[in-house]
DNA sequence: AATGTCCGCAACCGCCTGGAT
DNA sequence: GATCCAGGCGGTTGCGGACAT
């Protein structure tokens, strides 16, 4: 898993370090130090920047470097600290002897991938429970057509009754208690308008009304409105039918950017809180 | 066995910071 | 105070091994 070597326009090596690279610098370092890492790499012989050879040295070649997986405990201090510091790699790096900031962030990267990964799969099981045995007092509102399962979430979007803009998004199946803005794209596809609802404060910026990458939300559409004709408005199903189904379309109007189709009901959110 | 896909990690890149002039 | 530059940092890339089909 090592670049190829070449040597860019100005002859300077780029790619893996070969054996003999790796005893040059380490010889000179270890003789000399690196008094300036810019000169380093001429006085000890190499053709490479003295960026790179910093590089090699700091996260290969220093002594005291660990190699190999991560313990369980460094693991459980690299989550502690990453809480209190963020990615401050170097900051974590340095509460963890033997470790550099580059493997600490590499784990991290990865670890952070299984993680999105197994919630993502636990969620899909979760959204195929929820579907099957929605809760009771849900399964009423559901008749209501002002309630829907995300189907990317296991999550239930209500419409709001007193804004044409703003929705609510339960977690858990509880009633929802978070409003957040949405947005309806030229294909009349509904997207959230801020990065995450559940980290919202209490005070919405409702001038930030976009969120191109925000997935919760981008699938969802509404469907089953009575007052809408599905073939007049390029509904391509029903949403309680067909919770797989991800292409819904929603009539859109271009001077507004939310549609006018989700205003019907007024009395919702009052007759169920 | 061949092919495709995923994943880990070394290395690169660009930006920031702080010290020297 | 302005400029330069080395060192440092965090984000990203891309190769190749591991694993799946």
């Amino acid at each position: 898993m090592v670049r190829p070597c070449f040597f860019d326009n100005n002859g300077m090596k780029k790619g893996a370090w070969s054996n003999v690279e790796d005893d040059k610098l380490r010889a000179y370092v270890l003789r000399y130090g690196h008094w300036n890492w810019r000169m380093l790499p001429k006085y000890a012989g190499l053709a490479r920047c003295g960026k790179s050879c910093r590089l090699r040295w700091v996260n290969y070649l220093k002594p005291g470097l660990k190699r190999g997986n991560f313990t369980k405990e460094e693991e459980n201090f690299i989550m502690e600290l990453h809480n209190q510091l963020g990615n401050k790699w170097s900051a974590i790096a340095a509460n963890l002897p033997g470790r550099t900031d580059n493997e600490i962030k590499n784990y991290w990267h990865t670890h952070k991938k299984r993680c999105n990964k197994r919630k993502e799969a636990a969620t899909q099981v979760e959204v195929a429970q929820t579907i099957e045995n929605p809760p009771s007092e849900i399964e009423t509102l559901k008749e209501s057509e002002n309630l829907m399962l995300s189907p990317n979430t296991a999550n239930w979007i209500a419409r709001d009754t007193t804004s044409l803009d703003l929705i609510s998004v339960s977690q858990d199946n509880s009633w929802p208690e978070t409003f957040l803005p949405i947005t309806c794209t030229s294909q009349g596809n509904m997207l959230p308008a801020v990065p995450d609802p559940f980290e919202l404060s209490s005070e919405l910026n409702f001038s930030e009304l976009s969120c191109p990458d925000f997935s919760m939300l981008s699938d969802l559409h509404w469907v089953g409105d009575d007052s809408v004709n599905s073939s007049d408005y390029g509904f391509l199903g029903n949403f309680w039918n067909e919770p797989n189904e991800t292409n819904y379309l929603l009539p859109v109007e271009e001077a507004n950017p939310f549609s006018p189709y989700i205003s019907y009901f007024d009395d919702f959110m009052v007759n169920v809180s």
